[in-house]
DNA sequence: CGCTATTATTTTGATATCAAACTATATGCC
DNA sequence: GGCATATAGTTTGATATCAAAATAATAGCG
């Protein structure tokens, strides 16, 4: 690999991580569309469908901020589940500017058959590592993510 | 954070582990965005002008692979530089199928005066971790990587 | 109360990406 | 050589996403 820019040491550990990182990353992001794609889903009605079991009822909103996308890219997804009758929007309570966000029964049974099956699938692929290493992953990644939030 | 599903502590580790993994990565690509379109690039063609500058001339299939983006999706996103006059597409060798994508002059400076910005940025923003840890972090991110490829 | 600013969502227009169909070239086998 | 198959890249059509503009509801303040 002929590289013709050579960084300071620094630099190329924080390269070399960051690359390791995106493209387990992207290796994930793959898989998950997999599987998501089997039950007809993309894998942001799966994560919509996910943060619902996971949290009940939402405003679209917070949907938006948990699986970091646009406000209007939730409104699409949010849109095409409900047309399949998967979840229900309601503007209810006293401040009718909140759109809630919920699961009917087939949009439930439909998450929690996926669900477990799910998490095995992730389980497995993690037997890569040891539990304490997958800890420390968990770990790193977190206090290398909250550093980023700001600037 | 209330939750219907409860899965095995094995599962649990990794989920956690992994949506750790997810965020880090999410904030690192909107970063590199960010720094891209400063300079009037796509986090696409940053990358392949990128891979340009480190492996010098290539073929788009190798570039594809290497960015993980599909075949078509790289035509077009060399074309967008080529069209800039960033970089040079050329069949050349005996193999007629091959399109050899290189730097022009022009884009070799741009790219070359970005990179180590670049490069400072995310040492900097990996100063969250000790050097130790940033090892670690990519040993374990590779290791995993590497376990996902084939299944 | 009435005006202004803020907040939540939706719509719109542009871009990026992919998968699949298509073209051109190359290779293997008879 | 000539046909079948494989490989590299391009084109096309569909989908996903975002940013910004538009809409709707609320809150604050005089």
């Amino acid at each position: 690999m002929p590289t013709k820019y050579r960084g300071t040491p620094d630099e190329t550990r924080a390269l070399s991580a960051l690359i390791n990182l995106l493209r387990a990353s992207e290796a994930f992001n793959a898989s998950l569309q997999r599987e998501a794609a089997a039950a007809e889903l993309s894998a942001s009605q799966f994560g919509v469908l996910e943060a619902l079991l996971h949290l009940g009822p939402t405003c679209q909103g917070e949907l938006a901020v948990k699986l970091l996308r646009s406000g209007g890219s939730l409104t699409s997804v949010v849109a095409g589940l409900e047309r399949r009758g998967l979840v229900e929007r309601r503007r209810e309570g006293s401040d009718k500017r909140y759109v809630t966000v919920r699961l009917t029964a087939k949009g439930e049974r439909l998450i929690a058959g996926i669900f477990p099956t799910h998490a095995r699938t992730v389980a497995r692929q993690f037997r890569a590592l040891t539990a304490p290493e997958q800890d420390e992953l968990r770990r790193l990644c977190r206090k290398l993510g909250r550093s980023l939030e700001p600037g």
